[in-house]
Parts: structure tokens; sequence; C-alpha cells
DNA sequence: ATTAAAATTTAACAAATGATAAAAAATGAA
DNA sequence: TTCATTTTTTATCATTTGTTAAATTTTAAT
């Protein structure tokens, strides 16, 4: 998945902004397992997935809470660092080895202060973000865990088959034998 | 609460983009009970509440999913008709007899294009909302009914007293009956 | 103040999910 | 392939939350 593709998905930017964006950005390679942002430290780089899968986490006692997934096309980031730039809550693990370009906060908060249409990129990027977090919340209050599993096979079919299941369990906001139960139960 | 103060609390516009937001508001005022926004409608207003207590509810079978409370210096939205132009998921109804500057979403569309300093705005906005449905979820994921009304009643000790408890029953996940049993269990 | 309606609590039982442990299956390295 | 490790499933019992119904308390109108 190219640069532009990416930019351009999130809302759909003259070529003079999508060339400033993208002189911006670095493509960079990680492996499998790598912890791309860590939890209690102020991140200073978002990201953009060119390639691979990645995991949002918080660390609660032992146990991991997953609560985002990303994959192609969707931006990684430090919720509290990059709106509060403050330490960020969460770590980001990859899933598989990833393609990613990275951009540095600081250049892109400085864009937007100069460029309207980034301004407006990043304002869309944000309101996309917020209806499908709320959407989840929603959906999360009145759906059993067995609904959500099976809405979540619907729409994304491939989360399936690249990410294991102990990681889906916690992203519904169940146990792993909660979910292999449910998952016995609909066969 | 002013216009000018609610305005400044997102993100601290200069003077003169300030006016010209301020140029596009009018205070209506509407009695307790009233339905202000409508699920299945593109909504065409947005409004910032200067008094007053409002909840946001989906309609499922026969019950309210509320998900939402805004209150004095917070911002009423349909999300979907706001971002995506869409007929909305969401009822608004106001808890108290509110005052409210109404600003018609097809003219702040219009601001954002023209004033950079009106983009960033929006954008702040919706990453701060952004970041409190996220931070939600998250304690939704890994906390107990209990402990996540503990944590309202502290964060938000005048909700409790302004809103019937059925209310934030659903905005907690929980039935009424849970939620009686939870208070009967602390006190 | 009285009364009717609405909201909240309590109780009893049902259903869903959690916790722990063990078995089975899948994965990955040598 | 083989073997050790990790992941997933299954089983059992405990705990939490849901459901329904009734009792109690609060609210609001007359």
């Amino acid at each position: 998945m190219n640069s532009n593709i990416i930019f351009d998905k999130i809302f759909k930017l003259p070529e003079n902004s999508r060339k400033t964006l993208e002189e911006n950005i670095t493509l960079v390679h990680y492996p499998k397992g790598h912890i791309l942002l860590k939890a209690g430290k102020i991140e200073s780089n978002i990201y953009f997935i060119k390639k691979g899968i990645v995991r949002a986490y918080v660390n609660q006692n032992d146990s991991d809470v997953t609560f985002w997934f990303g994959k192609e096309g969707e931006t990684i980031l430090s919720m509290r660092s990059y709106v509060e730039n403050q330490k960020g809550y969460e770590d980001i693990e990859l899933l598989e080895e990833c393609d990613l370009y990275e951009l540095k906060t600081v250049n892109l908060q400085r864009l937007f202060e100069e460029d309207i249409h980034i301004a407006n990129w990043g304002r869309k990027f944000a309101e996309s973000e917020l209806i499908k977090t709320e959407e989840r919340l929603i959906s999360r209050q009145f759906k059993t865990a067995s609904e959500r599993y099976k809405e979540l096979i619907t729409n994304n079919p491939d989360l399936i088959k690249r990410v294991q299941l102990g990681h889906i369990a916690s992203y519904l906001g169940i146990t792993q034998v909660s979910l292999s139960r449910i998952r016995a139960e609909i066969k």
C-alpha cells in the first residue's frame, strides 16, 4: 500500500499538500514481535501501515487488554502523545513483520499550522477514528459477546486468520476460554 | 456559560476566528424532555451546551441504551451526520431545561475550508472527543461494573444528582437492577 | 396534603461469563 | 521429522449479571 493511497483514504488532499506530507515520511521496517510504541512514554512519531498488522494493548496486572487492531492503510499512534503530548497508556506490538511510514509528530503539528488542507486532513482522520470508536462502544453496550464475535468475523474475516484468538478474545472483552465456548456453540 | 468560554475550552482561537464562529451561532432554549436530535435523520445543526444536561441514546428493541451524557461546555452532535453527512443512529434527549448555542453544520464546514484556525479547532474537538471515547472503551474492557460506577461518581459526582439511575445504569452497560445491587454493596 | 405515576430497591432464580486446571491441537526450532 | 513450546479447547465450579416480579420510595400534579 503506497503512502498516497493511505493519505487519500482519509481525505482527498490537493497534490501539493500530499507531496508536503510525503516529504516528511520515511519507510521503516520492523520484525514480528517488535514493540513499536511503549506505554509511559511520550511518543514522537506516528506510523502509517503499508504492510502488516499490529495491536494496541494496555497492561493490566499481569495480563494484556487488547483494544485495537491496525492493518494496511491504518494509522498507529499513541493517543495521549498525539492529542495531549503526554505519556501514552498503550503499547503497540507488531503481530507480523511490518512496513511502516514514519512521520514525526512535531513536523505534523507544524504542517497543521501552515497548511489548511493538512489541518482538515487531520480533522477528518480524528473524526473517522472517533466514529469508529463510538460505534464500537455502543456495540459493546447492547450486544452479547457472541454477537460481537459474529460481527467481527463478518466485518473483518481476515483478522481471525492473522491474529491469535487470545488477542481477539481480549479485544471482544471476554476471556479466551469464553471465546472458545462461543466458537464451539456456533459450529 | 458563554460561547467564548465554550469555544476556547476546546482550542484557543485567535480573536477574529472566534468572532467568526460567534457570528454563526444563535441561542436557543428547549424544555426538559425535548428530543433535540433524532435517529434516522440527517441533522443539520450542532449545539453547544450553555446550560443543562442531555443524553444520547440508541433505541434497541424496546429499550434505550444511553451511551453519552453532555453538560455545560460540551458539544451535541449526531456523529454520523457531522462526520459523514448521513442519517444518525442516536436520539438526543434533554434531561433538563437547556440553553444551547446552535450552529449550522453547513456553515461550520464552510469555515473549516476558509479558516485554518477553525479547521484546527475542529481537529482538536474531534481529537479530544476521540481520546475520551477511547478511554471509556478501555475502561469498559477491564473494569467491572462496580469499578466503573465508582469511577463515575468520583469523576462526575453531579451526574448522579442530575440524572436518573436508570440512565446511569444503561451508560455503564448494566441493568438498573444490577446498579441497585452495586449501590447496596458499597454502602 | 393526597394521590397517581414513575423511579428505585429488594428478592429469587436463570443465564452468561470468569477462573482454574487439564487435554488436545498447532506451531516452530533443531 | 521430532520434540518442546505455545495456543486452543474442554470441563468443572464460582461469580457476576440478567430477568421478572413485587415492595418501597420518590416525584409531580391536583
